[in-house]
DNA sequence: TCGGCCGATCAATCATAGGA
DNA sequence: CTCCTATGATTGATCGGCCG
């Protein structure tokens, strides 16, 4: 009940043809399908070639899609962090935009998470900063992690670790 | 840990009710509760059903999904005389 | 008005089940 | 048994709504 409405585009009465619907066309801001730079340039990496506008017939839910386009390179909150590592991040960006947490920041990430359940803006700098992440990574993945643990609670009320039952 | 694929009773009921609302294939959580009870899995197992169903349908729209439609189009018009099994509120469809 | 959180969802991917 | 497809689950990231 968001961004989604029932709306027909079209209602053909010939059975073999479906009509296309809204939730049909929906398409999200995919994130950076990464930078194919294999030339970085040490200076001039500025360029930051996003995907702004562009969709067509797409139904971007995205408001005046332009900026949102890039989750890295932003402003305000990710300051230094940026996510696709504009300047070669040792992090793992996938061919698709998503970022492959390593071992190491799962489990740093999965401490804390044990420590307190919530960050304040302090101690989420402090973390991205060590495990080499966007503030916004960080903060996203314990939004994540607070959605998951309590659909744990919901199933088998069993909070971290899924236990496979020998049933 | 294995993965086992959802009785064909499930499967049924989940796809009747998928393109019986493929104008709005969003159960409420109400009707989420509904379909896991009748196809005996969870609540989250209906959830991805649909997560996966709708990108699917999406990655086949112009193949065979429309021919899958027909399907079930005719079955839950035949179906309907009596008990529907489509009588869980949707998600704010129509006013 | 802005940032963070919630709930739902998307979209890509992993690993396995099932069919030829 | 092998190869390929169908399918359920996982998860980083997005969308809209709400709150202080």
């Amino acid at each position: 009940h968001h961004h989604h409405l029932a709306q027909q585009q079209q209602q053909q009465q010939s059975t073999t043809a479906v009509p296309t619907y809204k939730w049909m066309q929906v398409k999200r801001n995919v994130p950076k399908p990464a930078v194919p730079k294999p030339a970085p340039s040490l200076s001039d990496y500025n360029t930051v070639s996003c995907t702004s506008g562009g969709y067509g017939t797409g139904l971007v839910s995205g408001t005046g899609v332009g900026l949102g386009s890039c989750n890295v390179g932003g402003g305000g909150l990710m300051g230094t962090g940026t996510l696709g590592g504009v300047l070669g991040g040792p992090n793992s960006l996938n061919n698709t935009g998503r970022t492959n947490f390593t071992n190491k920041q799962l489990t740093e990430l999965e401490k804390e998470f044990h420590f307190n359940k919530y960050l304040t803006r302090a101690r989420r700098i402090e973390i991205a900063s060590a495990l080499q992440l966007n503030e916004t990574q960080v903060k996203i993945w314990f939004q994540n992690r607070r959605m998951k643990q309590k659909k744990r609670m919901k199933e088998g009320l069993i909070p971290t670790e899924p236990i496979t039952n020998g049933g | 840990r294995k993965r086992r694929n959802f009785s064909k009773q499930a499967s049924e009921i989940l796809n009747e009710y998928f393109y019986s609302h493929l104008s709005n294939p969003y159960p409420s959580e109400e009707a989420k509760e509904e379909l896991a009870r009748k196809c005996g899995i969870t609540v989250s197992q209906v959830s991805n059903w649909f997560g996966n169903k709708r990108i699917r349908y999406k990655k086949n729209i112009g193949k065979a999904q429309e021919e899958a439609n027909l399907y079930a189009a005719k079955k839950a018009a035949g179906r309907n005389t009596g008990a529907s099994p489509y009588n869980m509120g949707p998600a704010s469809q129509g006013t």
